[in-house]
DNA sequence: GCTAAATATGAATAATAATTCATATTTAGC
DNA sequence: GCTAAATATGAATTATTATTCATATTTAGC
């Protein structure tokens, strides 16, 4: 109905119950992240996602009441992935020397996840480009600050709430930069290198308050 | 004629000659980037554009082949900024006592810009979206960290030239990431202890090196 | 193997948005 | 104040793309 933009109702049309449909789901959301990845946000049509996902356009409208609520799908899962790397080095908790070595593990976690899935910086770029998105990034970012603080306050690191909160959302940020940056980086000894320069500078972050 | 994105043709069409239509492309560019900025990419419109700028839609294909040439132009437009920024402080070279003064002195101009032109951050976010525009930017960061690394050179740090190029790069890095996360905050006391919490993490990159 | 529910299909439609162009207005230089 | 070049205009056109829906196919449970 709309050429443009509208961004309603992201709540899915209809719900896939066999397993044919769940794949069917899968594969729209996997083809959307690699064309993303691949030909950017302009190229990012319908009838291409449908296609690239071994799929009809029909199919898509099936479970997705338009476009947008496909986008805001991989970002719930990115967010959602975000928050599972945290959510496991939170539990090992007991494993870790020191809170330094906790992070120093998460951040590993984060690189590998860049890696692994190149298509999750699409997203994250994504996420920068359109207002909803940005919205739903933020909201998370925040959340994430405010866990990666608490950790820090149980693990008695000694600075003031504010400066631990700011300490926090520092760290997110130039992990999160950085892992983009490593995961694009061509030269494999190059990216162990950023991934080891990132590392210092995160035990220099804690170290004044340990 | 073409809906969709074809972006061809960068090359303006017609070179505004007299100050009523160099004020007009001024318009139209400062436009544009206040969309993306306010409303997203999704929002960026060639009529929106045109209304917000004052001027009518022709008067927009009079001075640019199509719309991906306006925002390649602010993408120009950003890195050529980005650049002088880098200008100034090579300059100011003899005012430094130490390196790692003039990279700090660097790190303020970056965050000053952010602060102050707002759509920057919409731009850096289009470079990420849009493959041409991404490898605009991913040029223009490989001589920037070129020029970093440079100037390291010059002031003999003690390392290797690979070392010295990555950390260069992860000097970039840092840097925007967290000069956009700060124009980004609301909190002013946020905003500075982010900025220092910056300063303290490049005074320790350099640190082993000095 | 029957049948109803679930799923898949894609041509047709409806919207939307980029771009053109013939015409009107303004400017600069004489 | 004349005139040609420069500039501005926006309705009309063209291209593109999101979405629908009537129909066909497949599946699960009996």
């Amino acid at each position: 109905m709309f050429a443009g933009k509208q961004r309603k109702d992201t709540s899915p049309r209809k719900v896939p119950i066999q397993k044919r449909s769940r794949d069917n789901v899968e594969r729209i959301l996997k083809a959307a992240a690699a064309v993303l990845e691949e030909e950017g946000y302009d190229q990012l049509k319908t009838v291409t996602i449908a296609e690239r996902a071994g799929a009809s356009i029909g199919s898509v409208y099936q479970y997705f009441p338009n476009k947008h609520a496909i986008l805001t799908q991989l970002v719930e899962r990115w967010l959602a992935a975000d928050n599972k790397a945290l959510e496991e080095v939170e539990s090992r908790r007991d494993q870790y020397d020191t809170v330094v070595d906790q992070f120093l593990d998460l951040t590993d976690i984060v690189i590998a996840n860049y890696k692994e899935q190149k298509a999750l910086m699409a997203i994250v770029a994504l996420c920068r480009n359109i207002p909803e998105l940005r919205d739903m990034e933020r909201a998370h970012d925040k959340q994430y600050a405010h866990r990666i603080a608490k950790i820090l306050e149980q693990r008695k690191l000694s600075c003031a709430a504010e400066e631990r909160s700011v300490v926090a959302a520092y760290f997110t940020i130039i992990v999160d930069a950085t892992a983009i940056s490593i995961a694009r980086e061509r030269h494999e000894e190059r990216a162990q290198l950023k991934a080891k320069i990132l590392k210092n500078s995160i035990k220099d972050l804690f170290q004044p308050y340990l």
